[in-house]
DNA sequence: CCTTGACCCTCTAGTCACTGGAAGGTTTAT
DNA sequence: ATAAACCTTCCAGTGACTAGAGGGTCAAGG
């Protein structure tokens, strides 16, 4: 399989996946001509990758738990832990964006959006207190 | 005012108050010796780009808002337009984040996160069905 | 045999918004 | 005189790709 036709089946841009080799996420063999050469198992771990990914996981999470998948020894407890945290992250991160688009929204409602230079979004980004 | 100080009143470290002169957000003036001088002026924008910073909104879009913030024949349109934008872009986040967040905590809750190696997290990535 | 087009390769540099650190100049206080 | 506390510039690194340059390989058609 080459890299045109694993990035067809992974759903990946032939960039990323030259990238995850890069960085040592996966090992593709290669052909007598130099070209990649992916296994059903680089296949299954681009796979992995790309929803590990999808769902917010960092490179580096990605590479602890494609290390846990690919370990028959490993704990539920081990992969838990990782997947508890990135879920914490989240929150934090929804919590902050929920915040922001809270005080945009109420700027952003009470702008006239006119031809006029007065506006309640500038003024709120300057610190001048709001009309009574 | 020197840079210690503004970066106190602003809250902004001063390496970002560094950035933001060398890509052009401020430009304060210099004393004889080289120490960078921040009027009042200086200080109120970067007040206002650590409010634009903090609602999430682009440097490029800082730049605008600035320019229309000194602006005395802007329109509020011009204004909203950006922040309605950006809004927009907060929302498509927050959705994706939400995805997100639902997918991978059905899967930290359907793992049992103990010494066991089964695991509904590693399962979803590998495209596994859940058991029936 | 030659060419065309579709593949493939590596390597460099750019993205965004900082941030850390090195190496060195200036000012203030002791 | 010296130490501490400022200030300066410049370079490199972050994360996770992505664009593009420059060039090699391969199969099909003329």
């Amino acid at each position: 399989m080459n890299i045109r036709e694993v990035a067809a089946a992974t759903g990946l841009p032939d960039k990323t996946i030259r990238y995850y080799e890069s960085i040592g996420l996966i090992t593709p063999a290669r052909s007598e001509n130099g070209y990649r050469v992916f296994s059903e198992n680089d296949q299954h771990k681009l796979t992995f990758l790309g929803r590990a990914r999808a769902l917010g996981f960092s490179i580096e999470d990605c590479r602890a738990l494609l290390a846990l998948y690919e370990d028959d020894h490993r704990t539920s407890a081990e992969v838990r832990a990782i997947a508890q945290n990135h879920l914490d992250e989240i929150d934090t991160k929804l919590a902050d964006l929920h915040a922001m688009r809270d005080t945009l929204s109420h700027l952003v409602r009470t702008c006239a959006g006119d031809d006029k230079p007065d506006c309640p979004i500038l003024d709120g980004l300057s610190g001048k207190p709001p009309a009574p």
